[in-house]
DNA sequence: CAACGATTATTCCACGTGGAATAATCGGGT
DNA sequence: ACCCGATTATTCCACGTGGAATAATCGTTG
């Protein structure tokens, strides 16, 4: 019964695998990270473990088994249940359908901005800009990758997501600090 | 000395607001709902105090006297430091030029989204798009009527901001969209 | 073949957040 | 004059996160 907490971003991705197959936490990690899931979700061992372990007590998963190799520690596979797979889909459907506020950080960046002169702020975003130009071109370069490799296109649309708002981000940094330079907007 | 930890966002904003003058926590808490600071950082009244005395802590600022209004609790005002002073700025710069991965929800929805059926997920981008489109307006009244009330640019650059992203995502959707509900990206 | 670092696998603790709890006083209606 | 809800003002607790700690084993280089 999932109870009142909100599935966590970890959680919904522990579940997506556990929809795969049965595997333990450790397991979990490498695929994350192995995926470069890791650039969509935070993935922290200590969290990770943690996630799951609240996942079981809310009985979205259950632990199906111990094995141990060697004389390494025990490792536990879990298994996604019904009820699991029932909040997966509806926690997809719930953040997909509503927006929420995240806080971002540059908003509010900008919005205290005028306390540092404009010269200064222009300055600034051009370091962000060149970050930023680097990011496009690493996501551009991962979408040439999978598409060589064959990997359907349903698997990747959020890489083309993250270059829209990207490209978006840029173009108004680019305009902003035209304003700026030209004075046209008083600081 | 500001230690290890870096500024938090509402440790700046309250910083930001000392540095205007000194007060009292629950007037940084009124002051923030007031001039709606609550869309760029989460404000709760308990977070608040905690980040108020953390600050104290690191230094940055400094509790200078106590006053009492009838039977009501001691309320501390706070007065903010050189240290302080310092340290705001440069979490500003910092948050201005360099770019880092929030892990907004949305990417990740999208990602896990080919576990729905694809007129399912259009379906449910229909009501995103209605609840973007309605934030939107939101900021365009605000727009309108900060303008009209004379408050000077610089003090709602993020307004516009919020705005282009806003509009870069409602444009993503409905190329999304398309391609869904044409088929033209197999599901 | 010995040493050393990387990998496997998990646990634990400190921190920041958010929501509830508390408690007094003020304002508005009846 | 009294009651009720909103406001003033702060504290406290439970939860999720992140980083460090632990510890064994595997792979690699000299």
């Amino acid at each position: 019964m999932a109870r009142g907490t909100a599935l966590t971003p970890l959680g919904l991705a522990a579940l997506s695998l556990l929809v795969e197959e049965p595997m333990h936490p450790y397991e979990m990690y490498q695929l994350l990270i192995a995926r470069h899931e890791d650039r969509l979700v935070k993935v922290r061992p200590g969290t990770l473990y943690h996630a799951v372990g609240r996942l079981e007590e809310q009985g979205l998963v259950a632990a199906t088994g111990t094995d141990r190799e060697g004389n390494r520690p025990e490792r536990t596979t879990y298994t996604i249940s019904n009820a699991g797979r029932e909040a997966f889909t509806t926690r997809i459907r719930d953040m997909l359908a509503a927006p929420v506020n995240e806080y971002p950080s540059f908003p509010l960046a900008i919005s205290e901005a005028y306390n540092l002169p404009a010269d200064v702020v222009a300055g600034l975003l051009d370091q962000r800009l060149t970050a930023l130009q680097e990011q496009l071109e690493y996501l551009e370069s991962g979408e040439e990758l999978l598409r060589t490799k064959g990997v359907e296109r349903k698997y990747w649309v959020d890489i083309q997501y993250q270059q829209s708002m990207l490209q978006a981000e840029i173009a108004w940094i680019h305009g902003f600090q035209d304003q700026l330079r030209s004075g046209e907007l008083p600081w």
